[in-house]
RNA sequence: GGCCUCGUAGCUCAGUGGAUAGAGCAGCAGCCUUCUAAGCUGCGGGUCAUAGGUUCGAAUCCUAUCGGGGUCACCA
């Protein structure tokens, strides 16, 4: 790589001109900006002290210094103490004819010996998965792709929130309201079946609340003495004790509940390569927690309840596990993480959850640290923000959340509705115009979101997200379409998409910026892994799009009449169709031929 | 209240130590006998929340303040 080569060699500028060592950090390389002729420029400043010149004459300096000890470069110029270096075009030339056919181009081989570790989705079976989900699935998914791609061996870990007492809300309404509603007779989803009966739960628990308010007795109080809470309590004793109504009655809900969660991570094209279930890790951390109290790290008061005191590290006392000896939310956690250590060992152990849960998860890294476990340094929380809506919060109960399934059909309807108008489909058979629907649906849905950096909060306006024009997934893939329409349309006239080098052909500007352009692109997947950022994907990938379509408006590739001209055009619209696919593919986005 | 986090154009977002802070949407004006107009070109739009500080250089780092969000459960 150029960058490589440039850093050396200002390393050696700086040595040979001045007498001192420059450090790694203070050779400061960015591609030039587009008003200035060059392709990357060197910032000066930081030399100026050994220098002891200006900005300009260091500039000028080591600027003849690597025009007369670096064959790749041709010329530069100084702006302030900026140096402006213009890379010979034998080396674009170069590049592209050795890379241009590769088909993972950016993409390095899985080198790493232990792998990536990262759950995400960990969904809870007592109702559909919603926007929240969405946001999570695509981060997890294209954060695996991105990992891989940067060389690790990556595991995709769904860990399902089998049980508990929100199940056994579903679990009590539908036993008494259900009248043996199944999702055949129903003609619901599982998922939306029972979450249906949840939502029942909640309307009945709130009657009753309200009926013991009316009586003179604290909302709080009611809320813990409503006949129907204690009921689901009773189950999720009864499920805890292994009666077998209860245990039936759970396994058969969950199953509909699954079958309904299988069909929407399909739609949404998102995959694991294991299932893990809170009803069988919970144990393992149970165990953990004894262990602790053994060796004296954690503490067993008079009531029975497990503690830690987290003080010395600037936090609060916490709960590991209630006075009845049932286990809470963190006891699970530990036993997850502990099984997921033995299992593979990790180098990293990612976690893709809500921000809400970043103080959870740092407790559980300490937690885990004071068993002796030193290998919770190497947990990461991806903590992403929450999506919100232009009414304000998503909330279950106020009926205000998005439905995941529901949100990709609408998706999938504007995209029909929407190709109809352009009359694109005019051509397509009915299973190829199916397909696209799908293709370009998907890919705004997951380009909207992907392209916002996982750490903030974003506003999910519906209206926006089914927009297909301008910064959106279908520009990004209507490109690639068209690339390969003019790459058909050579074919049939008989062109080689080849390129053979040749000291004749000329490289324009056009032509250069897009070649610059796709030569970032291992660099770009390299820095999304380190910072765990598909964003970087998704803004890179726009920006080569429309980097191409200035290309293919300021030139003409099928009426070029230089042989050398066109062949260049060609490959490097071949090389751009491959580099966007490849970069769409890390965000789990699809590419269709025609569009 | 303690801790965490965010605040950039009317709106949604890029930009985390370098040049005159960029896109898209929305608004206005152009471009389809042409390789796909889901496209391209142009115009207008900014006290980078505010005030200090560090630096040759700050949207970016530090401190304080203001504003939004999160969190501090024998919920998950």
């Amino acid at each position: 790589m150029i960058e490589q080569i440039l850093t050396n060699k200002v390393t050696e500028a700086v040595k040979t001109l001045y007498q001192s060592d420059a450090a790694p950090s203070q050779i400061q390389l960015q591609n030039t900006r587009k008003e200035f002729e060059g392709d990357i420029t060197v910032v000066v400043f930081p030399f100026t002290k050994s220098s002891r010149k200006s900005p300009e004459a260091t500039a000028s300096e080591i600027g003849e210094y690597l025009k007369s000890n670096m064959e790749e470069v041709e010329s530069y110029n100084v702006i302030k103490g900026f140096l402006n270096i213009t890379v010979k075009k034998d080396y674009w030339l170069s590049f592209l004819s050795t890379n241009y056919g590769s088909a993972n181009f950016g993409f390095r081989d899985v080198s790493s010996s232990q792998p990536v570790v990262v759950e995400y989705s960990s969904p809870n079976t007592n109702k559909p998965l919603h926007l929240g989900h969405i946001r999570n699935n695509l981060l997890g998914f294209s954060l695996s792709r991105i990992l891989q791609s940067a060389g690790k061996k990556v595991v995709k870990v769904n860990l399902v929130n089998d049980r508990g007492i929100h199940i056994c809300k579903s679990m009590l309404a539908w036993q008494r309201w259900g009248n043996g509603e199944t999702p055949e007779s129903s003609g619901l989803k599982g998922d939306h079946l029972v979450g249906k009966y949840y939502v029942i739960f909640d309307k009945y628990f709130k009657q009753q609340i309200a009926g013991l308010v009316a009586t003179g007795m604290y909302a709080e109080e009611a809320s813990k003495k409503a006949p129907l809470i204690l009921e689901a309590q009773q189950i999720l004793q009864k499920w805890e004790a292994g009666d077998k109504e209860a245990v039936d009655l759970w396994k058969k809900m969950n199953g509909w509940v699954y079958k309904g969660f299988a069909e929407t991570y399909k739609t949404l094209g998102i995959e694991f390569d294991k299932t893990d279930y809170e009803s069988q890790t919970y144990l393992i951390g149970k165990k953990l927690v004894e262990e602790g109290v053994q060796k004296g790290v954690y503490t067993r008061r008079e009531d029975g309840s497990v503690w830690i005191d987290l003080g010395a590290e600037g936090m609060d006392e916490k709960l590991l596990l209630r006075s009845d000896g049932t286990s809470v939310y963190m006891t699970q956690d530990l036993g997850t993480a502990m099984q997921r250590y033995d299992d593979y060992k990790p180098e990293q152990l990612i976690y893709v959850v809500g921000n809400e849960q970043e103080y959870h998860f740092n407790v559980l890294k300490v937690v885990l640290k004071h068993l002796g476990c030193e290998w919770s340094e190497s947990m990461y929380h991806l903590s992403y923000g929450m999506v919100e809506l232009p009414a304000g919060k998503m909330k279950s109960r106020e009926g205000t959340v998005v439905d995941a399934d529901d949100l990709m059909q609408e998706m999938f309807d504007t995209s029909e509705a929407m190709a109809r108008e352009l009359g694109k489909i005019d051509s397509f058979d009915d299973e190829e115009a199916k397909t696209l629907y799908r293709t370009i649906g998907l890919g705004a849905l997951k380009y909207f979101i992907l392209k916002v950096d996982p750490k903030k909060n974003m506003l999910f306006n519906p209206a926006e997200s089914v927009d297909f024009n301008g910064n959106t997934g279908p520009f990004i893939q209507y490109t690639y379409a068209r690339i390969k329409s003019v790459l058909r349309k050579a074919a049939e006239a008989g062109y080689e998409v080849s390129f053979a080098p040749s000291g004749s052909v000329e490289l324009l500007k056009p032509e250069r910026e897009l070649l610059r352009k796709i030569h970032d692109f291992p660099a770009i997947v390299t820095q999304a892994a380190e910072l765990h950022s598909p964003a970087i994907i998704a803004n890179y990938a726009f920006d080569l799009a429309s980097e191409y379509n200035r290309f293919y408006h300021e030139l003409t590739i099928l009426k070029e009449e230089n042989l050398s001209s066109r062949a260049l055009r060609l490959s490097l619209s071949q090389f751009t169709a491959k580099v966007i696919a490849n970069a769409l593919w890390l965000l789990g986005i699809d590419v269709p031929e025609r569009m």
